[in-house]
DNA sequence: AGATAATTTTTGTCCAGGACAAAATAGCGG
DNA sequence: CCGCTATTTTGTCCTGGACAAAAATTATCT
């Protein structure tokens, strides 16, 4: 166990902590306090790192960091449970042990029953109840379960994995037709997350429109770019529920204003949830009120 | 054109250029030159941030800042070809014509068109040869072209996003028997490009060997649960020539004391081209030495 | 001449410690 | 208990110095 040594740029890549935050609580709060190499640069160890990705799973709970870097080492059982359900129920139907069979095939890293399963539920819902009643909520419970830290990181990576394939999967055997309205598909370049998108491109290529997937991270003057060469009536976005809450509506503000006025802007996903309303963005809260969104426009005849 | 404004956190997302970067350059080139705003804030302008990405682009292909802020702005045109077949060349095969053809469906934006023709050449190559044949020289061309300017990187995003649907269903489509070695294929946190692993995937279910994707981006202490807890033979990673390439020894050096010994680590991709080799790494320089190293341990009867 | 070694320049990243604004919290009057 | 204003907390930006790795250049040797 000899413990290697991580530099700040490394602790930023493990954790996701910006050097400016682990050197600026290192002078506040004494934590963390990386030995030094010989040319005075920080050297954090494992234990660290591993510390300060728990704290930083707190803190995306909500909890602050003074507090954390205060506490003893107990804090992490204690503390699970905060702000837990702030919007969307867990939805106690009759599906409820379904979906929890489905997350314990990737608790027991079971990928090839996961797929099975998952694809048999596609044949039985139909695409659009698939999305909106399978991959939605165990999503959202995925999500729960690794900010409690019932499930390890990776497993939440297998998870999206494989329900990428199955939506794509299922995208592709959808008729392909030039529909309208056209639909740009992106994110913004720090949001890498791209499941909710694949979920709305589910949605509106079910309702007949046409949708360009750009994968994500595309910078804004690329996003613009982008929706002229194809002619998009909309671009759509999305944000996780990862994604830093206060750059959001400055990120839809400057698009918008760069993006001419004819394009539609949307934007949607878990992210967006405590955003307040911007003029000429049309935020999007929920699955529901994507399609109602794209119902509404067509039915108002374009 | 009320040029909108970029804050520095904004000139870093747009262009890839780290705030270190853009504040040492203004102090040693003068270049760039942003306003500042009432609070002393750097404040830069749409025409600036274009032309550092210009000079990033440019960068990427082998020349140094210092020339580049120094020139008017006619480098823009001239200076694209610098080493520029450095390794593997364009395969001036009867081929190339048909890749040519696929190219310009990217081009025109034809999203449908180009899976179309994609999707025809896997039922004629069979996907081994389509992989190495089509999906790999495509690639190297399209970054080719991205590099010197002759496509936009909105087009590069859908050619890789539609890539990306394409292989992933057609591994869906084989046997998904349970089959050895066991490979788990991600990359580390800051590559985000996955389209190479796909690649390697499809290659090693082809030969029977089971993999568990997990996607990009994974720190590495959780690479070493993952590949624990998946009792993994073969841990895989991808570096795509976008990544930095001074940051690939010590990342693979660190990974490596992390990971137990019985475990392999293999390291495959555009990035690792010019990498020393590192004990206990197995560098893949090709997809046909990871074919290769695949059959060699199947050989030896594992 | 051509290859190798030593030196210089270039370039990215790190450091310290100050400043400030937005968000979160606490305090307070209705 | 709710809505409003202070105060604390927290992340990000700033300046300007330092240094090491990489690249380019120069010197040296065969």
């Amino acid at each position: 166990m000899s413990s290697p040594n991580f530099n700040i740029a490394a602790v930023e890549r493990e954790t996701g902590l910006s050097k400016d935050v682990l050197r600026v609580w290192e002078r506040r709060y004494g934590f963390p306090s990386p030995e030094r190499d010989s040319t005075g640069e920080r050297q954090y160890s494992a234990e660290q790192v591993d510390r300060l990705c728990q704290i930083k799973r707190l803190m995306d709970r909500g909890h602050r960091p003074g507090k954390l870097i205060a506490l003893p080492t107990e804090e992490l059982a204690v503390l699970a449970p905060r702000h837990a359900n702030v919007a969307g129920e867990p939805a106690e139907n009759a599906d409820a042990d379904d979906l929890a069979a489905l997350i314990e095939l990737i608790r027991r890293h079971d990928a090839t029953g996961f797929t099975q399963a998952m694809q048999q539920r596609v044949a039985r819902q139909g695409l659009q109840r698939f999305v909106q009643d399978t991959i939605a909520p165990l999503s959202w419970q995925i999500g729960q379960a690794w900010e409690s830290g019932r499930i390890e990181v990776f497993e939440e990576h297998l998870f999206t994995e494989l329900s990428k394939r199955l939506l794509r999967q299922n995208i592709a055997a959808l008729p392909a037709g030039r529909g309208h309205p056209r639909i740009l598909l992106t994110t913004v370049p720090e949001e890498q997350h791209v499941l909710g998108l694949l979920m709305a491109e589910a949605l509106f290529c079910l309702e007949g429109a046409e949708c360009i997937p750009l994968g994500t991270q595309m910078p804004l003057m690329e996003i613009v770019r982008a929706s002229e060469a194809h002619a998009a009536d909309i671009v759509a976005l999305s944000f996780s529920s990862a994604f830093p809450a206060r750059q959001v509506a400055p990120l839809l503000q400057q698009l918008r204003a760069l993006l001419p006025s004819e394009i539609c802007l949307w934007a949607g996903g878990a992210g967006v949830q405590r955003t307040a309303a911007i003029p000429g963005v049309s935020l999007l809260l929920s699955l529901e009120d994507a399609l109602q969104a794209l119902h509404s426009r067509q039915q108002m005849g374009v």
